[in-house]
DNA sequence: GTGGTCTAGACCACT
DNA sequence: GTGGTCTAGACCACA
């Protein structure tokens, strides 16, 4: 699993981080019971500070995407991670909003967004940028 | 052209309301040439300061979806909002990224989340949220 | 002597027509004793307001580049416009300073930047822009 | 790197901070990777505003001379500057034709403006005013 | 009356 | 401790 961070981009770095497992979980490439690095561990490899792998951690635990178990280690939620109920749909489709109505100032069309969405799904399974 | 703002939410104020007005422009309310409440006025409208609001004009300015004329006012890009470039595209899709691979954890299908995309597209042409 | 204005510059209405009747001098168009037209005329004639023409003219006469004579017109200095004084040198290579430095930034020679600058004085000769 | 402000010139105090930084980017005083005072820290030093200061190290992000790591620091840009495209010398170029207009009008030679800008070069190089 | 600029002081998110 | 955001209130240049 290879994360990488733009340190100049306005996006806080613990987010980058999470939003960089999320796709290895998406990809199945991190999957149900695995367990991830120590916060500890993991700062060192990448190089970051321990309270921003913690914080990414803790994001990740409180979408339930993970399981904090305390002096022992953390693992992506066993279960499997359940269907989004429909507030959770609601809740990304409000984070998406904003970025759709930008692409229709910006002359894009419906189907062109909806390319636009089939694109990333594809390269997010394939693990491509 | 009514803006409600959350003050309670974590998208700043000043983002809220550029959204707004990418929304205003998209469902096609707000022309090309049309003109925009003076910052002092629409501060006062919104109950917010004068600096909030020019912050989001200069927002908008940057993306050239207005004109500040210095001292005159601000409009609606007279000359008509050019189709997204590639790199706008490009941008755009980066920030649509992490909100597709969180829909797919949370096992959503490509097509549930293109109907999704849709389902905004004519939510925001119709004005309602 | 056309007249161009840019009103969606940063630049000051007043300043562009300022500079442009600057430049209208500089290139022999406009000789000593020349008349302007009335503030009110240029005014019309250019869509503006009368108090941006008189303040162009305000500032061109301070620059002693014409005279208002009251209620009988505008002319170009009628004894010819004397060389530059060492102050004025001074006050000019000042505002040109933080634009070499920026050029300098970017990476322009210094022969490059002469060189601009003898194209302007070309471009400014034949009235081109 | 000392810095000058005339509180009573024309030029707005954040743009003559950023000028002067930009001018201390082109002696070569500040290097790619260096670090500036974070804007409390500076505008204390400055005896000014922190949002002054904000607003000449937004200037300078803007231009991409500099990079605001949020929270974290400004810094000079690492990879370097590039080369001015030529968008940026017909920009400059444009910003120093009123310039030369006034120096023709006053009738400075092309070869004494010439001397003018290489002179200028060398007091930024040097750092002297 | 407009936006531009400046100051002052506050809270927050991030590292 | 950093920059980001927000509020408040002031003066100025421009149209």
């Amino acid at each position: 699993m290879f994360i990488e961070i733009q340190t100049n981009s306005s996006v806080p770095i613990y987010l980058q981080l999470a939003q960089q497992l999320i796709e290895g979980i998406a990809r199945g490439e991190l999957k149900p019971g695995d367990s991830l690095p120590s916060v500890r561990a993991f700062a060192a490899d990448l190089g970051m500070n321990m309270h921003t792998v913690n914080k990414a951690y803790h994001y990740l635990e409180e979408k339930e995407f993970i399981q904090i178990v305390a002096k022992s280690g953390v693992i992506i939620q066993p279960n499997g991670i359940p269907k989004a109920t429909a507030e959770e749909q609601q809740r990304l489709a409000e984070q998406i909003r904003p970025l759709v109505a930008e692409g229709l100032v910006l002359k894009l069309s419906e189907e062109e967004m909806v390319d636009m969405v089939r694109e990333l799904v594809q390269h997010i399974k394939e693990g491509s940028s």
